[in-house]
DNA sequence: ACCTGAACACCGTTCAAGT
DNA sequence: ACCTGAACACCGTTCAAGT
């Protein structure tokens, strides 16, 4: 009586069992459904969210999302703004170094968006949510204090975010791929008649990451300071 | 006998007419196909893009098309690649301004990805084509001739590849919104407790994109430049 | 060499219904 | 208030076959 139909969805609670409900999973809960999204998109990358995947590892029916969230499309919205979270460090002393601090908060915003590979290439594509529109403040306050006057905040605030997307969804999508960077880069090599100059940089390998985000970022900086 | 079941899928061509053969489609070609695809992608984004559609359109059935490409990925890389085209100007005299070049080569590239929006957020994800390749090498050949040194070459080709995807990326995804744009920025206000100085600065309404554009790109070459 | 339809294993979402 | 299965209108791609 316990198992209906041989052919249904197999549910990771236990079929015929004793006592069905101990120990069964919890109800769901739009916390619960974000969280496992998150680790869906961890580790299959953005094609491998699906509601059916998901409902599956929440051990729920697929409509049963539907009660929680509107469609798809609000599933990767809240996921992405999970990942972005920041917690705004105690504000310290006033007349501290203004430079570090942006330094501070760009780069623990990349290093977010490093962790879950699939949402750099998200974010710009999406309503910003809360979370993102918390570090936005926080960035333009603090260029506001390092005396950036409100004519150029945008200029200033629209140049950094463009850098770090960029910069964050190179290095995302490189990452992930070592391998057919490695035969690209072969390819580049048996075409070194057409491209000798990239290939003998060997642009494709040999890229200090890190490196190039915090120097651009210093070119930029350098450019965007007030002038004294 | 000419229409041999009255559920078939619709065929742009006539079929119970006098001479079925006279003023049919074109053969099917890897060429056409691109073109078509892009068509697609420019008038109905990248969720637009189906193989089905995409076969509808060529007038052909669906199997057809995998005679042609492998699968719908190469008709990505394809049709990404096709987009960025770069027509080399005639190498002008040798002691030019290498930085107008510079300017000109991301300005025309970034005007390619905008012409077709779905361009710019697909590109750091593929494998680079030809074309992109062409663009990387150009460049590098420029800024070499500009008295780059090799141990920097990496790093400034990078620098200005991050900055011009993110802008571009960015750039191509507020403009395809730009009610949902007017609507965040009236959410902001709502919000304004929260979020006082990015919406103070009207950061979503009041950008300047191809100012904010050049003038990041100024600072990042006044950074990158050789000191003479 | 080039094209085809049927079939498979998936999708997201509507709907009418159950508790 | 919360969850469900059946059904619909789609997908990309394999296969065996046609010309």
């Amino acid at each position: 009586m316990a198992g209906k139909r041989s052919g249904a969805r197999k549910k990771r609670s236990q079929q015929a069992e004793s006592t069905p409900q101990l120990r069964s999973e919890p109800p769901l809960s739009l916390e619960r459904i974000i969280a496992t999204a998150v680790d869906l998109l961890d580790t299959h990358g953005v094609d491998g969210l699906t509601m059916r995947r998901l409902a599956d590892r929440l051990g729920s029916g697929v409509m049963s999302l539907y009660w929680h969230v509107d469609n798809k499309e609000r599933v990767f919205d809240l996921a992405l703004d999970a990942v972005l979270a920041f917690r705004e460090p105690a504000p310290r002393g006033e007349a501290l170094d203004w430079r570090a601090d942006v330094v501070h908060m760009l780069e623990d915003w990349r290093a977010s968006m490093l962790r879950h590979p699939w949402s750099a290439s998200l974010l710009p594509r999406r309503t910003l949510g809360p979370n993102i529109l918390n570090r936005l403040e926080l960035l333009s306050r603090t260029l506001s204090k390092a005396g950036v006057i409100e004519a150029n905040m945008n200029v200033a605030i629209w140049s950094l975010w463009n850098y770090v997307m960029g910069a964050t969804i190179t290095r995302a999508s490189f990452d992930r791929s070592i391998d057919d960077l490695a035969a690209a880069q072969q390819a580049l090599t048996r075409l070194s008649a057409h491209y000798p100059t990239i290939e003998s940089t060997r642009l494709l390998l040999d890229s200090d990451w890190d490196g190039v985000f915090r120097k651009g970022l210093d070119f930029l900086l350098d450019g965007l300071a007030p002038k004294t």
